[in-house]
DNA sequence: TAACCGTGGAC
DNA sequence: TGTCCAAGGTT
């Protein structure tokens, strides 16, 4: 019934050579696309992560720059206050931790944007550490195999918890880790799962009792045209590509909704994305 | 707890 | 074409 052989050999066979999983990777890259991992594919964090580090290769050198001039290379990401908290980050590891990135859970929940998932994964990607690695595929695979159901329940759940960790190897837990992550981007997908190419196929309980449907709640969707969040990132588009400070003007012709607009703004503010300067000029943040 | 926080590709 | 969703975190 044991789910890890498999699931390690398709591994070791299917696995993509991604940047931060070389040998040569350092905790700081690792921690770096954790970050920019978060909600977003890997085929559009690739470029960034390899600019990053090529710009910022220690947390002492981020730490250095303003923080606008993060959010500035973060690009078009989505969800730019990541690269605020990977500011923050840079400016704690090198003020509290010497410089290093540290190696424990609780250590890296205390930073900024780090949460279970993160620190979990930094420990055991970037140190070895044995933790369970809880992330949206992990808890997909395990709710197909496992549990027969077709997706996991909305919020993580003290059962699918304790199950990760009665999965955890002995030895190599990192590798394990990632080998369940990797099925479930791979193979055991959201959408159109490949079960004819998945190496435990012949033990998946949802795939043997027949692909039953979900049958809890919907599945919220949220439509993005029009919310404030696009009107958010159209104000931020215009400071990030503008290489010093704007007049209002130029967010004003940005947004045609003008509440929506000074509301986004005044988001945009509180979140520490943007600054008011001097002659009602607006920039990223120094 | 549920809403909020970006963006773009796949279907 | 609109919906879904992608290595989550915070409040």
């Amino acid at each position: 019934m044991t789910l890890h052989a498999p699931i390690l050999d398709w591994y070791a066979e299917h696995n993509r050579d991604l940047p931060w999983r070389r040998q040569e990777a350092t905790p700081w890259g690792i921690l770096v696309s954790e970050i920019m991992l978060q909600q977003t594919p890997v085929v559009r964090v690739l470029p960034i992560w390899e600019e990053w580090l090529a710009r910022w290769p220690t947390p002492e050198s981020l730490a250095k720059e303003a923080p606008g001039e993060a959010v500035r290379h973060w690009g078009r990401l989505g969800y730019p206050r990541r690269a605020l908290n990977l500011h923050a980050c840079a400016k704690a590891i090198t003020a509290d931790f010497d410089g290093t990135v540290p190696a424990t859970y609780d250590e890296l929940r205390t930073l900024p944007g780090i949460g279970d998932y993160t620190a979990a994964a930094v420990a055991s990607f970037a140190y070895g550490g044995r933790h369970v690695v809880l992330d949206t595929n992990v808890r997909r695979v395990l709710a197909r195999a496992v549990r027969g159901e077709e997706f996991p329940p909305t919020a993580t759940t003290a059962p699918e918890r304790k199950l990760a960790e009665s999965l955890i190897p002995a030895v190599d837990a990192p590798r394990w880790a990632v080998a369940v992550m990797e099925l479930g981007a791979l193979i055991c997908t959201a959408r159109a799962p490949r079960c004819a190419d998945c190496p435990v196929a012949g033990r998946c309980q949802w795939l043997l009792t027949g692909k039953p449907a979900h049958d809890g709640p919907p599945r919220r969707g949220q439509t993005y045209a029009g919310t404030d969040r696009q009107c958010r990132g159209a104000l931020l588009a215009v400071l990030r590509d503008s290489p010093g400070p704007v007049p209002k003007a130029a967010l004003d012709a940005a947004w045609s909704n003008a509440e929506q607009r000074e509301r986004a703004l005044d988001g945009l503010l509180t979140d520490g994305l943007a600054e008011l300067l001097d002659d009602d000029f607006y920039g990223l943040p120094t």
